[in-house]
DNA sequence: TAAATATACTTGACACATAAACTATTTACA
DNA sequence: TGTAAATAGTTTATGTGTCAAGTATATTTA
């Protein structure tokens, strides 16, 4: 696999038509890295990066919350959040409540065993946090967040 | 859609429970939002980011090549492979061509449609390249190049 | 208060990532 | 030469992103 990935990239490696243009493909490789490495985390306690992360909403927030509160906190499309709650509820990570008052509204709320397979995460999920930045001194982390933040800065500007 | 963006920032800022988190977090949400930018520009043209891919990589090639050594110089995986050639087909912007000496080889060829639609995409995907990148000084861009590569090497090692 | 509108989801359809298992063909080697 | 192993690609199955359209409940307004 990660012969595979070395030779992809030699084989990508043609001259850039811009200097911007080797940032953004830059980027987006770096990203696929990281969350192919984070994916692979997840997948070991049978989650999914999406899946972990709704839990992880979950737990910060201490109380349940309605299933388009949790989507809107996410990135993911408000459709797409239905089938994911439902998998979670299969898996007995967390469980639906309809509101009383707005029948309207469903609450998702973590279970003891959502929390539970979260906390095992905690330790690993740092630590890969630490190792893949980890090359970086304090300086550079910093430089490098700056840069990034530009960068989202403009894509925000014009939608 | 940018209003909701911004609000789903703004509630996920909370303390990071380490610079390094602080970091990751940052490349994927900037990852994140550059490949919307991308895929709306395809959508556009009715292309997908991966169909995209593919036709620059048929184009840059500038002969056929075997579907998997397509598979390879992308992130996509084999299996995925064949029902994205499978529409590429269908919308007439490739052309499977079975290889005489090894019966086994499947070549895929771009058709002169593809090269049409590539070469509409040229000037706008270049002026996103640019505007994405645009706050950036060239010092800044070699700078963000540089970290960027930093951390993927760290990704490469124990992969 | 009845009808229009808005809200909170859900369903259905299609594209893609990913893994496991399968087919067809070729190559290696015993 | 005939069988095992490797190679090229496909099929199948599950999870997710995304869009368009639908349902149920609540709110607004005429």
């Amino acid at each position: 696999m990660s012969a595979k990935r070395l030779q992809k990239e030699l084989k990508k490696r043609r001259p850039f038509e811009s200097a911007e243009q080797e940032a953004t493909l830059n980027l987006l490789r770096t990203c696929d890295q990281v969350q192919i490495r984070f994916a692979r985390l997840f997948r070991q306690h049978d989650l999914t990066p999406s899946q972990y992360n709704i839990l992880r909403i979950l737990r910060g927030e201490g109380k349940p919350l309605p299933i388009l509160e949790i989507a809107d906190r996410t990135v993911t499309i408000v459709p797409g959040i239905t089938g994911l709650i439902d998998r979670l509820e299969q898996a007995g990570l967390v469980r639906r409540d309809r509101c009383l008052q707005d029948r309207r509204v469903v609450y998702v709320a973590i279970t003891e065993q959502g929390t539970k397979t979260l906390s095992e995460l905690d330790k690993p999920v740092l630590a890969l946090h630490k190792s893949l930045m980890g090359p970086l001194s304090p300086i550079e982390l910093k430089d490098l967040n700056r840069l990034l933040e530009k960068v989202r800065e403009s894509t925000a500007e014009n939608s």
